[in-house]
RNA sequence: GCCGACAUGGCGAAAUGGCAGACGCAUGGGACUUAAAAUCCCUUGGAGGGCAACUUCCGUGCGGGUUCGAGUCCCGCUGUCGGUACCA
């Protein structure tokens, strides 16, 4: 016994599971929701969030750790600093790896899952982490997946508004369709319907809604992998091979469901500005979503009636357009071919059919193509040009067709060169006055010119700017009705199904060759209980196997697909808020608070709101002598302040939202609900004219944009003139049939001079062209805008310093920076639509940690032998180690290299700790240190520990645990050399150290005799005072170069400074004779001198 | 090719435009010990000078610039890593 113990430093290995036991059994991190005995509600919350594992069979490896530990630190950091904080865990445990485990192992993959995750759970629990396992979720527990499938009801059910651009029950598009000639009436005025209508004329009524489904049917070619036996999605595919296991993928036309997502690419690009997301995140979704601009034009086929569209960005060069490819699978192929043509073009499109996307990519290099034989005819200059096929253009991206500018296209001149087409410069990268810039000119190019320039030989746009020649065009199409402008992405729609056992099944049955949704009350549907669930090695799933199962009814069958694994990982964090609710996804009043429905984005400090406030007054007084005014202030959302920001280059940021009161207490009333509360501070400033109201309701509109408040109510721009005067209103769609006046704009004055009053929140109203065109110029609006550099402002962008509106931190890998991200986002926002979630955005704050490398600085692989197992670390050294390591490594989205020496580092800095507390007598027992006394502290023990509280709380705010600990380790240096030492030092030192080593520290609390637990004491404050230092070192420099160091008292004068500095030694000696040009002197830094 | 991130001792790394290298690892030396382990103390960017206290010069990938002052800001390179690839 006492061998084994003279061997550790310090017994970890007894009181780390003993202090493991104790959270356990008092719940310690259990958090409460609204509602529940005992619930808080004068806390604010904090949700802290990591990235739930897949549960796979080896275990953790220690690169888990590294984001759970950090997030565990936050976590522990905000409860002691009074915030209610939820912090779950769960497992991500459908999915193909599980299933291929299962398979390799010939287990069911349920055996194989319920093993693993008692395997992690064990494990995470032996690193101490303080999660809430009362909160726990596994999204293949028939609990939690009758959810999931219930949020695809969602999307079945749902529609996207060509309008509102928001998702919608699908039962309004059917109320629209049974009652036209009452919402005709109705929605009249509001100019929706005209847009509906058109959407329905001539169309079967069923066929619509089918073909509007945010679920839906899709027959289209997806990537097959045979390997797998399973789709894949475009996500899941790279470089021609799927993302798991490397196999190739084919593209074959198969029945599949497909996810809507692209309805939302301008929402999923526009709300990422919004996000503190580290840039290259946001980066990397803007290219997946992949916007472009430009526009479609329709070119004719000559001698036949046949007419094809192209898309280009560049429709300024449609003059050097020299000839059009279609894509081999476009459909006016075979109708324009000439015979001559048609044997090799027919043998061109089946080779290209049998190409897979990876022989198509591989054999990119080296451009092929034939020529169908017709000619098209340039719309803006009557050209007669060929048109040829080649499968460099995709079908699948824009129009599948293209007009050729081998000049300005790097593509389009290496397929010219190759097969001697001509090339035709139109883009000059300098203006070209006179001299050969009209007309037509023949001289090719000798470089492709991508840039942007000058047009040339463009008829009309000769000799203008690219961005103006692209707008002209544009307008000169436009009014010949040959082209439009077009907005593109290269985003697909998500390919839902796959052909697999381990999955979520759809709540879908088929009849007659028609789908139907099962009943909300049908759900969960289980699975069927195979043993044989091997994939079938054909397109059929293997759910066919299970007969019984698949039969409906006499007359209706199971849909056979499964979900895909991100499913169930897309509303995850949604469901810790919740996660034994029966009756519905999520208890709203829970999700609300949890998920920051009513906080502003920037909260700011009730002095400064106020003065914000009178600024505001002041302004709207200025503009309107004499006119009273009704406003209440809120707080600029991000979307709208941004939308401001673009539309008119005025910084925005800490700028108010103005509203009107009668507005609020309207909505507020018939919503039932309060909408706008505190802290969204509404507050009256002066009498209105709002009588005036009822009249501007009643005076004919104009719609001019349509969108969505951040309450999450549908909102209708209009534009109205009541007795000269120009109102811009925005009316909110409550419900049904609901009509309320939110917020007013207020201009007066003709159209042409008006300035807008005041801005309302909807970003899309804001940013529309429509607003910013009716004013006759750009919207000016002149707020005085806060200085977001200001100290109070940056920090509250800070982890933790204030709530946030969504997941306050989350905390994963990059791996996921597409897919899981993307994903997740999409179906929030189409539940924030359908009113289930408060908030636009799930995440607010994401933070990725950085990969963890071997100890050769290899990427961690069985295979090398480098992979460190996180076991092995607990046994020798302790959790606390552990943790303490991983986050002494570097800065958390740093990659870094693991080193087994740096972990006995910090953990002979946890044994220093232990032994400011305990020492070993000569039998090798551990006893209370005798050196530990109650005594006060002396000056120079207060001043080191008052800095390390307020570093380190700092350091946590900032994500920046390694400086942190580094502090702890000077704190620890500095209480070890004292003798006698302070008990009370000794016990700040271990209570801020909680939330990095908590085991120690509960251990350590307790032996010093702390009451409680350590994980439970409040965050201790620091005294400023004691800080400042008496006397200060200062540099002083002479030209730069430091000669001597001074010390002056704290409150010395600037002249006192001068001449103490002047008078050194050193300094004398190098200034001697010279003159001084300078003297700069930053207090508390340095000095410098110039002389000459 | 394009996009993004990064570049500081032997190593992991610190540094609101203000003393480069905090803290840790590894080195070398010392104390304790019969010895070892553990622990404690000191040393350590490079080059040079002094018996010494000490001291001089050079140093943040390369070249410029802004500044009294640059690892930090700007311009131009180079290299490494990550992502992506016919998206018209």
């Amino acid at each position: 016994m006492s061998t084994e113990q003279r061997r550790r430093p310090f017994p970890f290995d007894q009181f780390e599971p003993k202090w493991q036991r104790v959270w356990d059994e008092r719940q310690t991190f259990h958090v409460l929701n609204p509602g529940e005995p005992g619930f808080d509600a004068s806390k604010p919350k904090y949700y802290v969030l990591d990235m739930f594992p897949y549960p796979s069979g080896s275990g953790l490896h220690v690169g888990h750790p590294e984001g759970y530990t950090a997030t565990d630190i936050i976590g522990r950091f905000k409860r002691m600093s009074g915030f209610n904080v939820l912090h779950p865990m769960g497992w991500d445990a459908f999915g193909l790896p599980a299933e291929q485990y299962a398979i390799k192992t010939g287990q069911h993959p349920r055996a194989t899952t319920e093993a693993n995750v008692a395997t992690f759970k064990k494990q995470l629990q032996a690193i101490g982490f303080g999660y809430d396992w009362q909160r726990e979720v596994n999204t293949t527990d028939p609990g939690y997946f009758k959810w999931t499938q219930w949020i695809f009801l969602q999307l079945y059910n749902s529609y996207l508004d060509p309008i509102l651009k928001i998702a919608r029950p699908m039962k309004y598009l059917e109320d629209a369709l049974s009652e036209e000639p009452k919402l005709q009436h109705e929605w009249q005025e509001s100019g929706w319907l005209l847009t509906l209508h058109d959407m329905f004329k001539g169309t079967d009524q069923s066929d619509l809604i089918e073909r509007n489904r945010l679920a839906y049917i899709s027959h289209a070619p997806v990537n097959w992998c045979p390997e797998l036996g399973t789709v894949l999605s475009n996500e899941e595919v790279i470089d021609g091979k799927s993302e798991v296991g490397g196999h190739p993928v084919d593209r074959r036309p198969m029945r599949q469901w497909m996810l809507r997502i692209t309805a939302y690419g301008q929402r999923l690009i526009d709300d990422l500005d919004g996000l503190d997301w580290p840039e290259s995140i946001k980066m990397h979704q803007r290219n997946w979503i992949g916007r472009s601009e430009g526009a479609t034009v329709m070119f004719t086929v000559e001698g036949s009636s046949e007419k094809f569209l192209v898309y280009t960005t560049r429709p300024d060069t449609i003059y050097g357009a020299t000839y059009t490819v279609l894509a081999p699978e476009h459909f006016s192929i075979d109708v324009i071919t000439t015979d001559e043509q048609r044997a090799v073009v027919r043998e061109y499109r089946e080779k290209a059919a049998s190409k897979s996307d990876l022989e198509r990519s591989e054999l990119a290099k080296e451009k092929t193509g034939v020529f169908t034989g017709a000619f098209a005819i340039n719309p803006v200059s009557g050209e007669r040009i060929p048109i040829w096929v080649a499968d460099y253009v995709l079908p699948s991206y824009g129009t599948g067709a293209i007009m050729a500018v081998p000049a300005h296209d790097e593509r389009d001149w290496e397929f010219a060169r190759k097969f001697a087409l001509p090339i035709r410069e139109v883009v000059s990268p300098e203006p070209r006055l006179g001299l050969g810039g009209g007309g037509v000119c023949d001289a090719e190019p000798l470089e492709v010119f991508c840039g942007e320039g000058f047009a040339i030989h463009s008829g009309p746009l000769d000799g203008l700017p690219t961005s103006e020649a692209k707008a002209e065009i544009i307008r000169r199409l436009q009014e010949t009705g040959v082209g439009k402008s077009r907005i593109q992405f290269k985003l697909r729609d998500w390919l839902f199904s796959r052909q697999r056992y381990w999955g979520e099944p759809f709540p879908i049955v088929w009849e007659n060759g028609k789908h139907r949704a099962l009943d909300e009350s049908e759900l969960p549907l289980l699975p069927p209980e195979l043993l044989d669930f091997k994939p079938t090695g054909t397109p059929e799933p293997p759910l066919s196997k299970a007969t019984d199962w698949v039969r409906y009814s006499d007359t209706a069958t199971r849909e056979l697909n499964t979900m895909p694994q991100w499913a169930g990982s897309c509303w995850y964090y949604l469901r810790y808020i919740d996660p034994t609710n029966n009756e519905r996804p999520f208890d709203r009043k829970a999700e609300q608070y949890w998920m920051g429905a009513n906080i502003p984005p920037y909260p700011k400090d009730p002095a400064k709101v106020r003065s914000e406030l009178h600024k505001m007054l002041e302004y709207c007084r200025a503009r309107h002598s004499g006119e009273r005014h009704r406003l209440a202030l809120g707080y600029v959302d991000e979307t709208a302040a941004r939308a401001i920001r673009e539309a008119t280059g005025v910084d925005t940021r800490g700028m108010f939202h103005v509203l009107d009161t009668y507005a609020i207490n309207h909505i507020n009333k018939t919503h039932g609900a309060p909408i706008i509360e505190e802290p969204r501070g509404q507050i009256a400033v002066t009498d209105d004219d709002y009588e005036m109201i009822p009249s501007v309701l009643a005076a004919p509109d104009r719609i001019i944009n349509a969108g969505k408040s951040h309450q999450g109510l549908d909102v209708l721009c209009f534009v109205k003139q009541v007795n000269g005067t120009i109102f811009v209103v925005e009316e909110v769609r409550a419900a049904k049939n609901t009509l309320s006046i939110v917020t007013m704009w207020k201009k007066k004055g003709t159209a042409s001079d008006a300035d807008i009053v005041a801005c309302s929140s909807t970003s899309k109203t804001l940013r529309s062209p429509e607003v910013l065109t009716h004013f006759g110029k750009p919207v000016k609006l002149e707020l005085e805008s806060a200085d977001m550099t200001a100290p109070e402002y940056r920090d509250s962008r800070k982890v933790g310093a204030s709530p946030s509106p969504g997941v306050d931190l989350y905390v994963g890998g990059t791996e996921h920076a597409v897919l899981h991200l993307l994903y997740a986002r999409f179906w929030h926002k189409v539940l924030f639509d359908l009113g289930h979630v408060s908030t636009p955005e799930p995440f607010q704050r994401l933070v990725n940690q950085g990969l963890i490398l071997g100890e050769d600085g290899q990427k961690m692989s069985k295979s090398r032998g480098n992979v460190v197992n996180p076991d092995d670390v607990i046994k020798e050294y302790g959790a606390d180690a552990l943790r303490l390591y991983e986050m002494f490594m570097g800065p958390l989205e740093a990659t870094k290299p693991w080193s087994m020496s740096g972990v006995e580092g910090v953990f002979r800095f946890l044994a220093r700790v232990w032994r400011l507390v305990m020492e070993e007598n000569a039998e090798g027992e551990w006893l209370p240190s005798t050196t530990l006394q109650d005594i006060p502290m002396d000056k120079a023990t207060a001043k080191v520990v008052h800095a390390t509280i307020k570093k380190v709380g700092e350091d946590i705010e900032a994500l920046s645990f390694n400086t942190a600990i580094s502090q702890m380790m000077v704190c620890t240096n500095a209480l070890t050399s004292a003798n006698p030492r302070s008990r009370e030092a000794v016990r700040l030192l271990v209570t801020i150290l909680g939330p990095f080593a908590p085991h120690l520290a509960e251990e350590l609390w307790e032996r010093t005799g702390g009451t409680g637990l350590a994980a439970d004491q409040p965050w201790p404050g620091y005294d400023p005072a004691l800080l400042i230092e008496d006397e200060i070192e200062m540099p002083v420099q002479v030209n730069g170069k430091i000669r001597e160091k001074i010390v002056v008292k704290k409150d010395a004068t600037q002249p006192e400074i001068e001449a103490i500095a002047k008078a050194a030694p050193k300094v004398a000696e190098a200034i001697a004779g010279k003159e001084i040009k300078k003297l700069i002197v930053v207090p508390g830094r340095l000095v410098n001198i110039v002389v000459g």
